[in-house]
DNA sequence: GTCAAAGTTCGATGCGTGTCATACTTCGAC
DNA sequence: GTCGAAGTATGACACGCATCGAACTTTGAC
Protein backbone atom coordinates (compact mmCIF):
# COMPACT_ATOMS: atom_id res chain seq x y z
CA UNK A 1 0.00 0.00 0.00
CA UNK A 2 1.41 3.50 -0.77
CA UNK A 3 2.34 5.75 1.80
CA UNK A 4 0.37 8.47 3.48
CA UNK A 5 -0.39 11.63 1.81
CA UNK A 6 1.16 13.45 4.74
CA UNK A 7 0.09 16.53 3.41
CA UNK A 8 -2.01 19.59 4.35
CA UNK A 9 -2.95 19.52 7.99
CA UNK A 10 -1.62 15.37 8.15
CA UNK A 11 1.58 17.17 8.92
CA UNK A 12 0.95 17.77 12.14
CA UNK A 13 2.96 15.71 13.84
CA UNK A 14 2.05 13.66 16.92
CA UNK A 15 2.17 15.59 20.52
CA UNK A 16 3.03 12.58 23.69
CA UNK A 17 1.07 13.07 26.23
CA UNK A 18 2.94 14.86 29.21
CA UNK A 19 1.85 12.73 31.82
CA UNK A 20 4.28 9.78 29.78
CA UNK A 21 7.07 11.46 30.28
CA UNK A 22 9.87 11.31 32.39
CA UNK A 23 11.79 14.15 34.08
CA UNK A 24 15.26 12.60 32.31
CA UNK A 25 13.67 13.57 29.48
CA UNK A 26 12.46 16.76 30.11
CA UNK A 27 15.47 17.67 31.98
CA UNK A 28 17.81 16.54 28.83
CA UNK A 29 15.54 18.64 26.63
CA UNK A 30 15.93 21.63 29.42
CA UNK A 31 19.53 21.44 29.35
CA UNK A 32 20.46 22.42 25.85
CA UNK A 33 20.65 26.38 26.09
CA UNK A 34 19.73 26.84 22.26
CA UNK A 35 16.41 25.21 23.39
CA UNK A 36 16.14 26.73 26.63
CA UNK A 37 16.13 30.06 24.74
CA UNK A 38 13.12 28.90 22.86
CA UNK A 39 11.41 28.01 25.57
CA UNK A 40 12.46 31.27 27.01
CA UNK A 41 11.26 32.86 24.32
CA UNK A 42 7.64 31.78 24.14
CA UNK A 43 7.05 31.77 27.60
CA UNK A 44 7.90 35.84 27.51
CA UNK A 45 5.83 36.21 24.10
CA UNK A 46 2.85 34.93 25.86
CA UNK A 47 1.89 33.86 22.33
CA UNK A 48 2.75 31.13 19.77
CA UNK A 49 5.44 31.87 17.64
CA UNK A 50 6.97 30.29 14.60
CA UNK A 51 10.23 28.57 13.83
CA UNK A 52 11.83 31.64 11.88
CA UNK A 53 10.08 34.35 13.99
CA UNK A 54 12.43 33.04 17.14
CA UNK A 55 16.66 33.68 15.83
CA UNK A 56 18.85 30.80 16.58
CA UNK A 57 22.93 30.79 16.09
CA UNK A 58 22.14 27.58 14.74
CA UNK A 59 21.22 26.62 10.94
CA UNK A 60 17.65 25.72 10.02
CA UNK A 61 18.04 21.91 9.91
CA UNK A 62 19.83 22.33 13.16
CA UNK A 63 16.92 24.20 14.65
CA UNK A 64 14.36 21.73 13.31
CA UNK A 65 16.25 19.01 15.62
CA UNK A 66 15.87 21.57 18.89
CA UNK A 67 12.19 22.22 18.01
CA UNK A 68 11.68 18.11 17.57
CA UNK A 69 13.63 17.10 21.06
CA UNK A 70 11.29 19.90 22.68
CA UNK A 71 7.74 18.43 20.91
CA UNK A 72 8.90 14.79 21.91
CA UNK A 73 9.52 16.11 25.59
CA UNK A 74 6.07 17.50 25.67
CA UNK A 75 7.32 21.04 26.45
CA UNK A 76 5.87 22.46 23.01
CA UNK A 77 2.54 21.58 20.63
CA UNK A 78 3.58 22.82 17.03
CA UNK A 79 0.78 23.07 14.46
CA UNK A 80 0.91 24.24 10.45
CA UNK A 81 -0.14 27.74 9.23
CA UNK A 82 0.65 27.85 5.62
CA UNK A 83 4.10 27.18 5.22
CA UNK A 84 5.09 28.66 8.84
CA UNK A 85 5.18 25.66 11.56
CA UNK A 86 3.80 27.65 14.72
CA UNK A 87 5.05 26.39 18.69
CA UNK A 88 3.06 26.75 21.25
CA UNK A 89 4.06 26.79 24.85
CA UNK A 90 2.58 23.83 26.33
CA UNK A 91 2.79 25.73 29.64
CA UNK A 92 -0.29 24.81 32.07
CA UNK A 93 0.13 20.87 31.40
CA UNK A 94 4.13 21.12 31.46
CA UNK A 95 3.53 23.28 35.15
CA UNK A 96 0.80 20.50 36.76
CA UNK A 97 3.49 17.06 35.88
CA UNK A 98 6.50 18.90 36.84
CA UNK A 99 5.61 21.64 39.60
CA UNK A 100 7.90 24.70 39.44
CA UNK A 101 10.57 23.62 36.86
CA UNK A 102 9.49 26.16 34.31
CA UNK A 103 9.52 29.28 36.44
CA UNK A 104 13.43 27.94 37.90
CA UNK A 105 14.18 27.88 34.52
CA UNK A 106 12.75 30.76 32.28
CA UNK A 107 13.35 34.21 32.45
CA UNK A 108 16.33 34.57 34.97
CA UNK A 109 19.54 35.82 35.03
CA UNK A 110 22.49 33.26 33.92
CA UNK A 111 24.06 33.44 37.83
CA UNK A 112 22.71 35.38 40.57
CA UNK A 113 25.55 37.97 40.49
CA UNK A 114 23.98 38.72 37.06
CA UNK A 115 20.97 39.76 39.35
CA UNK B 1 59.83 24.04 44.44
CA UNK B 2 58.24 20.97 45.83
CA UNK B 3 54.39 20.54 45.40
CA UNK B 4 52.20 21.29 48.15
CA UNK B 5 52.35 18.64 50.37
CA UNK B 6 48.16 18.18 50.31
CA UNK B 7 47.98 15.67 53.45
CA UNK B 8 45.44 16.33 56.34
CA UNK B 9 42.76 18.97 56.34
CA UNK B 10 44.96 20.51 52.97
CA UNK B 11 43.43 17.69 50.97
CA UNK B 12 40.11 19.68 50.80
CA UNK B 13 39.67 20.50 47.34
CA UNK B 14 38.44 24.53 46.87
CA UNK B 15 34.55 25.27 46.86
CA UNK B 16 33.57 27.74 44.17
CA UNK B 17 31.74 30.76 45.02
CA UNK B 18 27.65 29.80 44.08
CA UNK B 19 27.36 33.40 42.61
CA UNK B 20 29.65 32.80 39.49
CA UNK B 21 28.31 29.27 39.16
CA UNK B 22 25.54 29.63 35.88
CA UNK B 23 22.41 27.79 35.82
CA UNK B 24 24.02 26.46 32.68
CA UNK B 25 26.70 24.66 34.99
CA UNK B 26 24.17 23.53 37.05
CA UNK B 27 21.59 22.35 34.78
CA UNK B 28 24.29 19.76 33.04
CA UNK B 29 25.70 18.78 36.76
CA UNK B 30 21.75 17.49 37.36
CA UNK B 31 21.00 16.36 33.89
CA UNK B 32 22.96 13.14 34.53
CA UNK B 33 20.66 10.63 36.66
CA UNK B 34 23.31 9.37 38.80
CA UNK B 35 24.16 13.09 40.29
CA UNK B 36 20.55 13.01 40.35
CA UNK B 37 20.15 10.43 42.71
CA UNK B 38 23.31 11.82 45.09
CA UNK B 39 21.62 15.38 45.45
CA UNK B 40 18.06 13.25 46.46
CA UNK B 41 19.52 11.15 48.78
CA UNK B 42 21.63 13.64 50.44
CA UNK B 43 18.28 16.13 50.35
CA UNK B 44 15.90 13.35 52.26
CA UNK B 45 19.06 12.20 54.85
CA UNK B 46 18.70 16.01 55.69
CA UNK B 47 22.68 15.43 56.89
CA UNK B 48 26.34 15.53 55.56
CA UNK B 49 26.88 11.48 54.24
CA UNK B 50 30.07 9.62 52.62
CA UNK B 51 30.55 8.87 49.20
CA UNK B 52 30.49 4.98 50.49
CA UNK B 53 27.27 5.10 52.33
CA UNK B 54 25.32 6.47 49.05
CA UNK B 55 25.30 3.15 46.96
CA UNK B 56 25.55 3.97 43.23
CA UNK B 57 25.52 1.80 40.00
CA UNK B 58 28.98 2.85 39.25
CA UNK B 59 32.46 2.08 39.69
CA UNK B 60 34.37 4.22 42.58
CA UNK B 61 36.16 5.70 39.94
CA UNK B 62 33.44 6.90 38.07
CA UNK B 63 31.46 7.90 41.55
CA UNK B 64 34.16 10.04 42.35
CA UNK B 65 34.27 11.85 39.07
CA UNK B 66 29.94 12.40 39.87
CA UNK B 67 31.05 14.35 42.97
CA UNK B 68 33.53 16.30 41.40
CA UNK B 69 31.30 17.43 39.10
CA UNK B 70 28.28 18.19 41.73
CA UNK B 71 31.03 20.16 44.02
CA UNK B 72 32.51 21.94 40.44
CA UNK B 73 28.97 23.22 40.08
CA UNK B 74 28.70 24.55 43.43
CA UNK B 75 26.04 21.81 44.94
CA UNK B 76 27.31 19.88 47.34
CA UNK B 77 30.31 20.85 49.79
CA UNK B 78 33.19 18.34 50.98
CA UNK B 79 35.31 17.54 53.26
CA UNK B 80 37.01 15.00 55.21
CA UNK B 81 36.67 12.56 58.27
CA UNK B 82 39.25 10.20 58.91
CA UNK B 83 39.57 8.55 55.48
CA UNK B 84 36.11 9.27 54.53
CA UNK B 85 35.32 11.94 52.09
CA UNK B 86 32.01 13.56 53.33
CA UNK B 87 29.26 15.25 51.20
CA UNK B 88 27.02 18.45 52.15
CA UNK B 89 24.19 19.68 50.12
CA UNK B 90 24.43 23.55 50.01
CA UNK B 91 20.49 23.58 50.02
CA UNK B 92 20.14 27.29 51.05
CA UNK B 93 23.06 28.92 49.42
CA UNK B 94 21.52 27.04 46.04
CA UNK B 95 17.74 27.97 46.50
CA UNK B 96 19.08 31.36 47.13
CA UNK B 97 20.68 31.49 43.72
CA UNK B 98 18.36 29.08 42.16
CA UNK B 99 14.95 29.39 43.56
CA UNK B 100 13.00 26.33 43.63
CA UNK B 101 14.97 24.51 41.29
CA UNK B 102 16.14 21.98 43.66
CA UNK B 103 12.47 21.64 44.85
CA UNK B 104 11.05 21.06 41.49
CA UNK B 105 14.15 18.18 40.67
CA UNK B 106 14.28 16.29 44.00
CA UNK B 107 12.00 14.10 45.52
CA UNK B 108 9.50 13.48 43.11
CA UNK B 109 8.20 10.84 40.97
CA UNK B 110 9.76 10.42 37.37
CA UNK B 111 6.67 11.01 35.68
CA UNK B 112 3.26 12.53 36.61
CA UNK B 113 1.30 9.46 36.02
CA UNK B 114 3.54 7.72 39.17
CA UNK B 115 1.95 9.83 41.47
C1' DG C 1 1.70 27.22 -14.49
C1' DT C 2 6.49 29.34 -11.97
C1' DC C 3 8.94 30.83 -8.09
C1' DA C 4 10.38 31.83 -3.48
C1' DA C 5 9.68 31.02 1.49
C1' DA C 6 9.68 27.95 5.34
C1' DG C 7 10.84 23.76 7.16
C1' DT C 8 12.11 18.80 6.87
C1' DT C 9 14.96 14.77 6.05
C1' DC C 10 19.14 12.45 5.44
C1' DG C 11 24.00 11.48 6.09
C1' DA C 12 28.27 12.64 7.91
C1' DT C 13 31.27 14.60 11.31
C1' DG C 14 33.41 16.04 15.57
C1' DC C 15 33.44 16.88 20.32
C1' DG C 16 31.94 15.89 24.98
C1' DT C 17 31.37 12.96 28.59
C1' DG C 18 30.10 8.86 31.23
C1' DT C 19 32.27 4.65 31.92
C1' DC C 20 35.86 1.51 33.52
C1' DA C 21 40.36 -0.67 35.22
C1' DT C 22 44.58 0.16 37.18
C1' DA C 23 47.77 2.33 40.06
C1' DC C 24 48.30 5.44 43.71
C1' DT C 25 47.55 8.12 48.28
C1' DT C 26 45.95 8.98 52.78
C1' DC C 27 44.32 7.55 57.03
C1' DG C 28 42.98 4.47 60.97
C1' DA C 29 43.54 0.06 63.27
C1' DC C 30 46.44 -3.25 64.98
C1' DG D 1 55.96 -0.88 61.42
C1' DT D 2 51.90 -3.62 58.26
C1' DC D 3 47.48 -3.94 56.45
C1' DG D 4 42.90 -2.78 54.82
C1' DA D 5 39.46 0.84 53.89
C1' DA D 6 38.11 4.85 51.32
C1' DG D 7 38.82 7.70 47.68
C1' DT D 8 41.67 9.93 43.93
C1' DA D 9 44.12 10.35 39.48
C1' DT D 10 45.12 8.89 35.03
C1' DG D 11 44.42 7.00 30.62
C1' DA D 12 41.53 4.73 27.35
C1' DC D 13 37.27 3.80 25.18
C1' DA D 14 32.56 4.05 23.38
C1' DC D 15 28.44 6.16 22.69
C1' DG D 16 25.44 10.12 22.18
C1' DC D 17 24.36 14.27 20.43
C1' DA D 18 24.74 18.94 18.49
C1' DT D 19 26.10 20.56 14.30
C1' DC D 20 26.15 21.27 9.32
C1' DG D 21 25.21 21.08 4.11
C1' DA D 22 22.57 19.44 0.45
C1' DA D 23 18.46 17.72 -1.48
C1' DC D 24 13.63 17.62 -0.93
C1' DT D 25 8.51 18.99 0.17
C1' DT D 26 4.75 21.83 0.94
C1' DT D 27 2.52 26.06 0.64
C1' DG D 28 1.29 30.78 -0.86
C1' DA D 29 1.95 34.51 -4.13
C1' DC D 30 2.07 35.97 -8.71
Amino acid sequence: MAAPRRTGQGRIPPHPDIRTIGLQQVLEALVDPVRRRIIGELYAAGEDLACGTIDLPVSKSTATHHFHVLREAGLIRQYYVGTSRMNALRLEEVDEAFPGLLRALVGRPDTARDA
